[in-house]
DNA sequence: GTCTATACCAGGATAGAC
DNA sequence: GTCTATCCTGGTATAGAC
């Protein structure tokens, strides 16, 4: 049976959702317009309003997707080996997430004033729990006397820090693979946390 | 001699860049207005632009002073020591400097994007003369054997991003002093390029 | 589900009086 | 140097026809 013209409620909802990804991470969430969203998908201004309440909708459902995905993905990567193992399988993992969806990663930290308070509060605690899931390792490798580190809390946002780092600069077909990249982010993180 | 009654260009010019700053930081560029500016600042919009010819000028010059203000700092401090005591130096330096300036760092980092290309460009040479300062330590280190750095450009990002971590937890009178927190991440950084 | 049209408000910037 | 008033543009969101 031919759909009704005009009728695309299970592809457009996706293309407005990547269509607001890329510009907001372009440009910033303030500095984009319903209109220039709208324009890139091809419709009119009006017809977002089929498939989101509004514009905030847009943002938070971007980021807490994203989120959710990161939490998803790491649980299921997750295993019991020892400390060092399991610290070397988190940035890697860290790594490669992160590196292949550069725009939900840079909206996810740049956004985060855009979001009412409720919605802020929420994306908070999923990145929350993402960051207790390295704190964690951390400890079990402390207590075991893997590793040496003064203050758990802090060494779990430096090594996150260090790791998005590699956001700003990484761009595939560069100077390094990217074999080479986790090695280097693994070297510097394993001695950061070794005595 | 009283001054004209309603002249103040000596303090409203300053007022300007402050309100600006706080706002910019806070709500991010694209969300202020310039009518916020100056309510903040106690003035019609229109008088705003007897100070800055426009808002763009007004984001560009707070990140180009911030920018020479670091580097300024930076070359006021620098010395011909060993690298290790230049890098401790460097750590504690860019930990203290940073945390004295949360808005501008916020901003420096924050609205690159809402720069014009050519203000883009210029902040950009500001923020790689700051990088090199700090790679340029990392290959010291190497040179006389002080350091194990398979990558001194990754290293010199890594660094920076791991110390700007910082920002986002450290508040003034918490659980760590400044020594601490220096003492902290001066240990992890020594790490991560020692043997 | 999408369109056209529009309500309504706020943005940056300027002109001219004081 | 600041004010008031205003121009012009563009923002989010909605109503009602198709």
């Amino acid at each position: 049976m031919a759909r009704t013209q005009g009728s695309h409620s299970d592809i457009t909802g996706p293309r407005i959702r990547e269509a607001a990804l890329g510009l907001f991470a372009r440009h910033g969430y303030a500095a984009v317009s319903m209109r220039q969203i709208a324009k890139e998908v091809g419709v009119q201004a009006g017809a977002l309003y089929n498939y989101t309440p509004d514009k905030q909708s847009l943002l938070f459902r971007l980021m807490r997707d994203h989120m959710q995905d990161l939490l998803a993905a790491y649980k299921a990567l997750e295993d019991g080996g020892d400390p060092q193992d399991t610290l070397r399988r988190f940035v890697g993992f860290h790594i490669r997430f992160h590196l292949q969806r550069p725009d939900e990663v840079f909206i996810a930290y740049m956004e985060l004033r855009n979001l009412t308070p409720d919605n802020f509060a929420e994306i908070e605690d999923l990145r929350r729990a993402y960051e207790n899931s390295l704190e964690g390792i951390l400890n079990n490798g402390q207590k075991v006397g893997l590793f040496s580190i003064s203050d758990t809390k802090i060494a779990t946002l430096a090594v996150i820090a260090m790791l998005n780092g590699v956001m700003t600069w990484y761009r595939a077909g560069g100077r390094l693979s990217l074999d080479e990249v986790e090695q280097i982010y693994w070297d510097m993180v394993r001695r950061a946390v070794t005595a």
